[in-house]
DNA sequence: GTCTATACCCCGATAGAC
DNA sequence: GTCTATCGGGGTATAGAC
């Protein structure tokens, strides 16, 4: 029963919310069941079919939302570094309002956990994202702006660090100062070449560091896990200069 | 046409001995072949059926050789395992021989350097002994001694450095003394907490540096990834005591 | 947008003849 | 130890009716 123009601005547009609204909430309910999917059984294993058998759906109805697996796998990527990278800013910013004195070394520390909280949390997404890559899939550029979040969280906080004059870091090895050089003009140009690729290097360092535990290496060799890593952290943010 | 006894000390271990060449044999060719086919499409997609097609067997006959697709997992990351500690030991022999002045520090990049380019050459075998793990599979005790050996060479480097007076680390992080203690305890009672648990730290680091650039995390971000990564295994020399 | 039906693949594992 | 045949699942993706 179509009603009549009311007084609403954009009749037309009611009527194209809606719809856009439905496909939302049922686009939502897709990647929900598949993240409930890839929680249970690991991203090799989402399927359409299962997704869409959970949902009392048709796999074919599925294709309507997205065009492939792959596409629902970029949507998973995507919204998977977006929490992330919010769960790691909430950390952060809860931090400078509630923390004793939040140096940018405790912020480094706590940024860090947050991270490594996230992904005890969430295990499958964490391997989605920073695991072995996913056979056959190729993540495409959409996904670049998400992927940045975290990072881009950790470089400000050594600007922070480094504006008030920063503290001294080992010499670059022989040969590592074209790349630095280059590093610091793409990732921040403020900061010194030495700074610029110790950052780099911390960051994968500290995914080694989660991707460890998270991964089960460390299952019968490091019991406290709270504990090592938050040492391990601390030495990370000595690293790239923020300690003493 | 079995031949009359002859000389040979043992002919009836002749036979079983040729029976089990011809065992070995076979048992070789199929993990050659699950090897490159993990290679072209990572583990989640090894098959036996795929394995006994490329060899002309029928996926039946895999079975008297492998009980289940798990257990030629198994001997798959076993193999791994053993060839990636085969390469950083060589490495290490290698430099102490040559290398000029083999300190500890040196031989630290070294080893770690060797388990990058092993890494490089076998991605996707790095992946399925350091990578997510493989969905519905869990490694059996027997794994372990294969695993250990780098882990034990890293040990062993750096024993050498603190037998003979080391340097001192930064002070333990509050409340992770007991942890460090007993990661020290079990790995090597001979070295101070506080470099047992910089130990543990740095070859998770290191692996967080090597699966980045294997899985593909610096692509677009790091150029030069063997400066790079001799830059930051130096740094994750200094992490355990191993220089000036 | 959802449905049925279908084409055309894949897999692990086992039974039983030879 | 290898074979054929089979059980009993799984999957992506499309066509075409409604």
């Amino acid at each position: 029963m179509s009603t009549s123009r009311t007084s609403r601005s954009t009749p037309p547009r009611a009527t194209q919310g809606a719809r856009a609204r439905a496909r939302q909430e049922v686009t939502a309910a897709i990647k929900d069941e598949a993240r409930r999917q890839l929680a249970a059984d690991g991203a090799a294993e989402l399927s359409l079919r299962a997704v869409a058998r959970e949902l009392g759906m048709v796999s074919s109805a599925l294709y309507r939302y997205f065009p492939s697996r792959d596409d629902l796998l970029t949507a998973l990527i995507v919204d998977a570094y977006d929490s992330l990278g919010a769960a790691a800013e909430a950390a952060d910013a809860a931090f400078r309002e509630v923390g004793e004195e939040p140096t940018p070394a405790r912020r480094w520390v706590t940024v860090c956990q947050a991270v490594r909280g996230w992904a005890l949390e969430h295990p499958q997404e964490y391997a989605l994202i920073y695991g072995s890559p996913v056979p056959g899939y190729h993540a495409p550029m959409s996904t670049v702006p998400a992927a940045a979040r975290v990072g881009l969280l950790l470089i400000g906080i050594v600007r922070e660090a480094h504006e008030d004059g920063g503290v001294a870091l080992p010499p670059l090895t022989p040969g590592v100062g074209a790349e630095a050089r280059r590093l610091a003009a793409d990732l921040a140009p403020d900061l010194p070449p030495e700074v610029a690729i110790a950052l780099v290097a911390a960051w994968a360092q500290m995914h080694g560091l989660v991707s460890f535990e998270v991964f089960g290496q460390f299952n019968r060799l490091v019991e406290d896990r709270a504990a090592f890593f938050a040492h391990a952290a601390t030495g990370l943010a000595r690293g790239v200069g923020l300690m003493r």
